[in-house]
DNA sequence: GCCAACGTTGGC
DNA sequence: GCCAACGTTGGC
């Protein structure tokens, strides 16, 4: 039973749903977030085992377009040390990194269920993703909203 | 490509 | 510690 739910941002330019399936263990870390927020998230609250709802971002159909796992505790993203990297950061450094990053595994590649449609979910309606401005690329999931989405989805929670 | 919303930076 | 300027996000 997962602890706790959130939703990951991920472009599918860069890593969609089949990078995952197709990932050795069908398993990424999930480097590059650059945002505060989104680090305390996974370096405060998640545990092994949590829920996650895979969202394409930036891209022709965003939506929910699988379940995942967090894999991980959060450990040191080695891109912000590597200059050749589009996530390199120059004013992290190896005696104080600033950015880490859980492994993401894949439960389930599901349909798609297209931001459009979830916005016209009432049930979904208090998502944080779906708030005016958010722009947070993981964000908190209530077990309502968890098994709400599931339902969308035609899963079994 | 547009643009609104948001986060970060840095001068003061 | 304020806040304007700037960069980024991400749906459209």
């Amino acid at each position: 039973m997962p602890h706790q739910f959130w939703l990951m941002k991920s472009e599918p330019d860069e890593a969609s749903i089949d990078h995952l399936a197709a990932a050795p263990q069908q398993t990424l870390p999930w480097t590059g977030v650059r945002n505060y927020q989104a680090r305390n998230f996974m370096r405060d609250q998640m545990r092994i085992g949590d829920g996650v709802l895979f969202y394409h971002s930036s891209c022709a159909e965003p939506g929910v377009a699988g379940l995942a796992e967090v894999a991980s505790e959060a450990y040191t993203d080695e891109t912000q040390f590597d200059s050749t990297s589009p996530y390199f950061d120059p004013k992290s450094s190896r005696d104080a990194p600033r950015w880490q990053h859980v492994d993401v595994k894949l439960v389930k590649k599901t349909r798609l269920l297209p931001l459009k449609d979830m916005r016209h979910a009432p049930e979904l309606a208090g998502m944080r993703l779906l708030q005016p401005g958010s722009r947070l690329s993981i964000t908190p999931v209530t077990p309502d909203e968890w098994r709400a989405v599931l339902a969308r989805l035609g899963e079994a929670g």
